[in-house]
RNA sequence: GGAAGGAUGGGUGAGAGGCUGAAACCAACAGUUUGCUAAACUGUCAUAGGGGAAACCCUAUCGCGGGUUCGAAUCCCGCUUCUUCCGCCA
């Protein structure tokens, strides 16, 4: 969520980017917005001022019985009870508003930073960087989802009899080379100065709210009927929700904390062949990486995050490339946002492993994590967050570039050490 | 799952309808002074919102949400959570 101050304060450009998305009724919403503010303003100074009038009022009853004055405290207490009526219905009137400002706040998406390109679908990202590891084969490649029942290292459908569809059971060393993935992408945070964390993977509503899933996902995520609870769709959501409602030393500052989890997610809607295989599941590994900064460092932050993903994928020495997300792109929450593509041998086509972004305060304003500055204010931190790395893609680009001739799987030197063998098959 | 007792500022902890946004102590920070790595003294020390150029003023908040009352940290109801005991259990 935008804070109303920033909204009010810089109007104009605040429109200009929101528009820059492709939201039409940004002018709309914000004139709304600015609207109830100012009669929220306005309800608020005459509550308060009633209310001052009342305590002071109040107040007085005890010294008159003390002096008495028997009839003075009467009419006190008759004086409040009537204005009693008159400040219930100004509460109300003022709650009514702050619902409605709120449910106009949370339609606003974050304001794209100035240096996202404009646009309005995927071909208007801009590929910031390539390398140069696309093989090419000389015998026709399997995609992922054959080669994986080929050498039985994930049975696609023990996962539906178990499960459903987009469960797949990992196997033998399908099985080892996700946990080796799992803790090379540990470690590896781990050396770059990140705090590992084991996060519960249930969340309350309150969480939700915290990295804003909620209320517009709710649909995407699965919940827990009985205890009120929903399965985390990233680990960024609990992670995160470590600062919700906390205010940090500015010495303190950045945090980083990485974390593996299990995520789930719905994926209501998603049918059709771009779902095939690994490519789009309910349940999956993830290793997150999350930064808390000040907001003059956090772009900064953001590129050294990059930099970090990139140097799994090229340690993994995955064809890659790196793309800045045009306005129209962009997720709701972020205000600049780098995807991680690996290249999909057998299928043609790039997936995305990554993404890395800036939300600045948007998220820090619903957290309500703040620092202290200088003047020991409180002000509003900046949050990013990124994948290091998604697993399921990863893992299927790897087993498509490293196939070889005879069938059998190489697996990269990085990652021997960890699973203990050098090839499947 | 059953029973009992708790939840107050960074920490410990008083307060038991009005004088309490909250004693006292500890920690922290700033200053004064004496001076061998420290002591003594003084002061500051919650968050959010509103008004004001500012000094400052007002409002709300004592786990959370309701209620009683002229007035609630204090009384009542519901919830959350912690501790202890019993039961169950990886």
């Amino acid at each position: 969520m935008l804070e109303i101050q920033r909204v009010r304060n810089n109007t104009a450009k605040v429109t200009e980017r929101i528009l820059a998305r492709g939201l039409s009724q940004a002018n709309e919403i914000i004139t709304e917005i600015i609207r109830l503010d100012d009669k929220r303003k306005e309800v608020l100074t005459e509550l308060e001022a009633l209310r001052a009038e009342n305590n002071r009022v109040a107040k007085t009853v005890g010294t008159l019985i003390a002096q008495g004055k028997k009839e003075e405290a009467e009419a006190a207490k008759t004086q409040t009870s009537e204005q009693k009526a008159k400040i219930k219905e100004l509460e109300e009137a003022l709650e009514t508003i702050q619902n409605d400002a709120y449910s106009q706040m949370v339609l606003l998406p974050n304001a794209p930073h100035d240096s996202v390109p404009e646009g309005k679908t995927p071909e208007d990202n801009s590929i910031v960087y390539e390398n140069d590891k696309k093989v090419s084969f000389d015998f026709t490649p399997l995609p992922h989802w054959e080669l994986a029942v080929k050498h039985d290292i994930i049975d696609w459908e023990l996962g539906v009899k178990i499960t459903g569809a987009g469960f797949p059971v990992y196997k033998g060393k399908g099985a080892i080379l996700q946990r080796a993935l799992i803790q090379f992408f540990l470690n590896e945070a781990g050396k770059a100065g990140y705090m590992e964390i084991q996060p519960p993977i249930f969340i309350n509503k309150q969480s939700g709210f915290g990295t804003g899933q909620l209320p517009d996902k709710d649909g995407q995520m699965y919940y827990i009927n009985e205890d009120d609870f929903y399965l985390i769709p990233t680990a960024e959501v609990p992670i995160t929700n470590i600062y919700r409602e906390v205010i940090i030393e500015k010495s303190a500052l950045p945090i980083k904390n990485c974390g593996y989890t299990p995520c789930f997610r719905r994926e209501a809607g998603s049918y059709g062949s771009h779902v095939r295989g690994l490519n789009r599941l309910h349940q999956f590994d993830k290793v997150e990486v999350v930064q808390i900064t000040l907001p003059e460092k956090s772009y900064e932050v953001l590129e050294e995050m990059c930099a970090h993903v990139m140097g799994l994928l090229e340690q993994l020495e995955l064809p890659f490339r790196k793309l800045l997300l045009c306005t129209g792109d962009m997720g709701f929450t972020s205000a600049k946002t780098y995807d991680m593509e690996v290249w999909s041998g057998a299928q043609g086509k790039w997936l995305e492993v990554s993404s890395v972004s800036n939300f600045e305060t948007f998220q820090a304003n619903r957290l309500k994590c703040r620092f202290r500055d200088e003047d020991k204010k409180t002000q509003l931190v900046h949050t990013l967050n990124g994948s290091a790395l998604a697993l399921p893609r990863i893992v299927a680009a790897l087993i498509e570039n490293n196939q070889q001739a005879d069938g059998s799987i190489l697996i990269p030197k990085v990652l021997q050490a960890y699973t203990g063998f050098d090839k499947i098959g």
